[in-house]
DNA sequence: AATGAATGAGTCTTCATTCAT
DNA sequence: TATGAATGAAGACTCATTCAT
């Protein structure tokens, strides 16, 4: 059901997803969609959550590969993190650009812990880093990611190798940063 | 009244902004409304040609500038395109979010058409780049421009420098494609 | 379970309450609930029922005792009477005043059975009525009790000796019809 | 379009009557009804006010004309009244009886204004009352015009001559109170 | 040409009722 | 027999769009 929902958000947004569409794609009446989400924004949180949740353990498993990584790998990492979560992702965008107030509210909490876990990881590996420059650091790095579901669908269509060069954007980066 | 429509589209988004507070924003009757455009997508669309002039008249300017320009420089320019279409853009990006048929349409020339001109721009730094590498190039630029708006909302949250460094990443990027 | 029916239905007004409130209050399931009631109709008309039924018996006792009655302990006797019901006839009044189809067909029997009861006990106090006469009298006697109730309500609320006055006025009355 | 609501209110009671059921007896489409009521509570609220409105200006009359007045002429006036606005009032009691918000709170200052109207008749015609005394009269005069829609619909039925004895009770009962 | 009241299709949501376990 | 998840008809309400004035 929730399934239905983030296929049925990314693909159309949250508004233009009616609540009848999702519970014919999850193959539910309508009534049982409301007795496991009480209203459509609570759909839409469940599905934010579900991505929160996702995005904080598959970053996890960046953080657990991170000790000793070059940066080439740390970029990798952080850019396989990227795309594993790009489904979920899209569902998750789409009711934070239509202004849901319980998701709005749930943004900033997550993106700032996810830059806070990122400074964590760069100050590890750079102990004189301030943490100014390291929150600027995550913050950039969070903007450099943000290309990568773009790239890899625009990668699909023309063949060239974007997400390559992003990687390489992101682990130039990661090493002046790193390097400082 | 297009700048009523760009207005309520970008704080509110597509779907929830109505056709009546448009127009009563735009001190105009709702009638009249309809007299210029004969539906909430026509509006849509004429607000997204219009940031599309914009845009392109604005990138004029860049590439006005561009000839003889170091990397450094045409960091700035691009930049400073970017950050000067703000508004524009954040109503033809709800429209665009809303998954409206007319608009998704026009999305893809533009940016094409955007490329292009990127392409053929690094291609007179550097005649030596084949069309792949200054696309793929032009690709990523637009990517990296991407973030400016995102980091100029943060800056004025967390008063770190982030506009900066993405000026300069963007120069080492083009610094680097130019280098070649 | 008719308990948890006729609370909520006092409480709520017919419509307002829910099969589902009803089962929860009553510590049942909703399955078990629409086991002894097929609909929900059809608990109002019980609920209806074991009124009429309650009211039947402590009109009968009112009867009982009336025989050499003063015309004030006569009135004293009714409006215990209705006032002994008071929990009882919210919720069949909660039913009515939602016109459940059910329930209107019975309200006038029930009705004209009490008129029919309260014209006997007047014709053995004074035979000389005419059946017009006493039902007439049984009729305004019924609007006169039906007062009780909001005086009660009323008395707690403003200290005024409500029911009391009450009382007098229907001693009055009955002195009226039987002194004729 | 309130008369539509009024008709239905009172014939269905407060939930069983739709907003489409109003706007189709009134000959309008529901988007229309929700242009002059923005909810089904509003229309309620409204159609109270109305109610409100013209059992004051009913009322107005009766004091117009109490001065000088028979207590059997006050009853009559006050049968007058109340009879005048039974449509109205059935309306108004639907609501009420359906505990809608607005309503409940507007039922307690109606009916203490009410009241202190009649308080305010009977001391003019017998200065010697208290406070207390003329309050509780009004109560039990409210309560005895109360009747008179009941009694109304019972005389045609029966052809008893029902609201005769409410006149003559009424009558009887302002005697007490003003030559006590 | 300008207006804004009227329209009704389409949306979210509730809840009486059913039925497989 | 008891349960409660599943069902979907029905209701309140919104808003893009029309059209008589």
């Amino acid at each position: 059901m929730l399934d239905a929902g983030a296929a049925l958000f990314a693909d159309r947004g949250y508004h233009a997803t009616t609540m009848t569409a999702i519970a014919e794609r999850a193959g539910a009446a309508i009534g049982s969609l409301y007795q496991f989400f009480p209203s459509k924004e609570a759909l839409a949180e469940a599905l934010f959550d579900r991505f929160a949740e996702r995005a904080a353990a598959s970053f996890a498993r960046v953080e657990e590969r991170a000790p000793g990584s070059s940066p080439a790998e740390l970029a990798d990492l952080m850019i396989g993190h990227k795309l594993g979560l790009r489904s979920d992702r899209e569902a998750a965008e789409a009711a934070l650009s239509s202004a849901i107030a319980g998701i709005v509210e749930r943004r900033k909490p997550l993106r700032d812990a996810v830059r806070a876990r990122i400074a964590v990881l760069l100050r590890s590996m750079n102990p004189s880093l301030t943490w100014d420059e390291a929150t600027a650091a995550s913050v950039m790095i969070g903007q450099i990611l943000r290309m990568v579901p773009a790239l890899a669908a625009d990668e699909e269509e023309s063949g060239l190798p974007l997400v390559d060069e992003a990687r390489t954007l992101l682990a130039l980066y990661i090493e002046r940063v790193v390097r400082t």
